[in-house]
DNA sequence: TTAGCTTTTATTGTCGACAATTAGTTAGTC
DNA sequence: GACTAACTAATTGTCGACAATAAAAGCTAA
């Protein structure tokens, strides 16, 4: 996947905050979990200030709150934080996929088109292969196509952390394959065709279906904890 | 103005936070500046940690940009970051106004009519009066109305501010008068009618219109300090 | 046993100092 | 005069220590 820091990290605080990121994201440090300065500062063997530095940054890009005075801690996952995250999703995206209709030259579509051809032959040849990352190339194709450096900076700097972090946390091992794939390929038709408007109204709606998707897993997942119980 | 911080500050970084934040935004602190951590702990009167922290905050609202070992600098104004800016903007402020059409309760509705009444007034008494206070009010009853708390955090924490920037350096005194508040009068009556579709329609529209006051502003401004050298 | 108050402990916020890096200045060469 | 290398000064990054605050623990009375 590649990122928007694609340069090693010159400092240490940088190299933290990195390191604290994929920690969070992939589960390492649960959600809701209490971080502290002193044992991070251990665990990764430098100074608190340069923990303090990371997990400012990290609140900024809404993985971790922190609290004057009290410290900081991870994010809890919930429905309603995951409807905001995607309706936020939802609208930065459409935009995206509307503003690489109009700005993407026809050797990037055709690179997009290639993609999809490639992501057909993965799913074909096995099923486990691919999945989620075809679906973050493939987004992170139309988002570099958009052409907007903000736009690019909010999706992978942040949402797309928070989305992850959902995933990790449900166990799911990727999109759905069949159906997003034949989302992916009317979107790649609409940009193709400088549709913009079309090209925004599919990307949004693949968006949903991911949300939904993510949500009835969620809810699933709380049910059988509640059952659990009886 | 509310502020999503309408608590005052509980730590010295985050009163600095704030106050370099509007020293920034207003101006006094000027587009491109350099900003050095010793200056600014003399400045305001705290140690180089606190300036740190609040820099990083005003980075992570993409007033500042750091470079590792170099320092900080106000970011640059140019018609390039504006038209990313005023896409990101118009996603999500339109994504507001849809979601507001969905989850605005009655009572939320009457106050936004209320206060669109109050505009009208204050225009003719006296067309200097509530000018960007009010674009600013109608906007944030929109945003509030949306009850999506990660939409009002970037709209507010970090979107409203580096356009305030925009029109500080422009001299603008606020938003075109009778057009915008048409404008808000047609998004309002799209609210009242649960029409999410046309209040995100006519919410884009807005935010469009207004990016091209701004661009014709910042284009006549270039025009005009190009003639100067002729 | 519980609630409220006080004391203790742990943690966060801030400080000044040292280490590391960059930018600016100066001297030498062509 | 222009360019380059070396040196110096300024600034940023990180450190450990002290100050301030909240949470946890302990004690007492009802």
């Amino acid at each position: 996947m590649p990122t928007l820091l694609d340069k090693p990290p010159v400092t240490a605080a940088e190299k933290t905050y990195l390191q604290l990121r994929r920690a969070i994201v992939e589960g390492q440090i649960p959600p809701a979990a209490k971080l502290s300065e002193a044992d991070l500062a251990e665990t990764y063997d430098v100074s608190r200030a340069v923990i303090r530095e990371a997990v400012g940054r990290l609140e900024g890009i809404r993985l971790v709150e922190r609290t004057a005075n009290v410290g900081a801690r991870v994010v809890a996952l919930s429905l309603e934080a995951l409807a905001e995250l995607y309706q936020v999703r939802e609208a930065l995206e459409g935009m995206a996929a509307r503003l690489a209709a109009l700005t993407m030259d026809e050797r990037e579509v055709e690179d997009l088109h290639r993609l999809l051809v490639h992501h057909r032959h993965s799913i074909k040849d096995s099923e486990t292969y691919y999945q989620e990352d075809g679906d973050v190339d493939f987004h992170y194709r139309i988002l570099q196509g958009s052409k907007n450096k903000h736009l690019i900076a909010l999706l992978m700097g942040s949402i797309y952390h928070a989305t992850r972090m959902y995933r990790v946390q449900l166990g799911m091992a990727g999109p759905r394959i069949a159906r997003a794939f034949d989302e992916h390929h009317h979107i790649v038709d609409a940009i193709a065709h400088r549709d913009a408007e079309l090209a925004e109204m599919l990307m949004r709606r693949h968006i949903q279906h991911t949300r939904q998707e993510i949500e009835s897993k969620l809810l699933a997942q709380s049910t059988a904890s509640k059952a659990k119980l009886a």
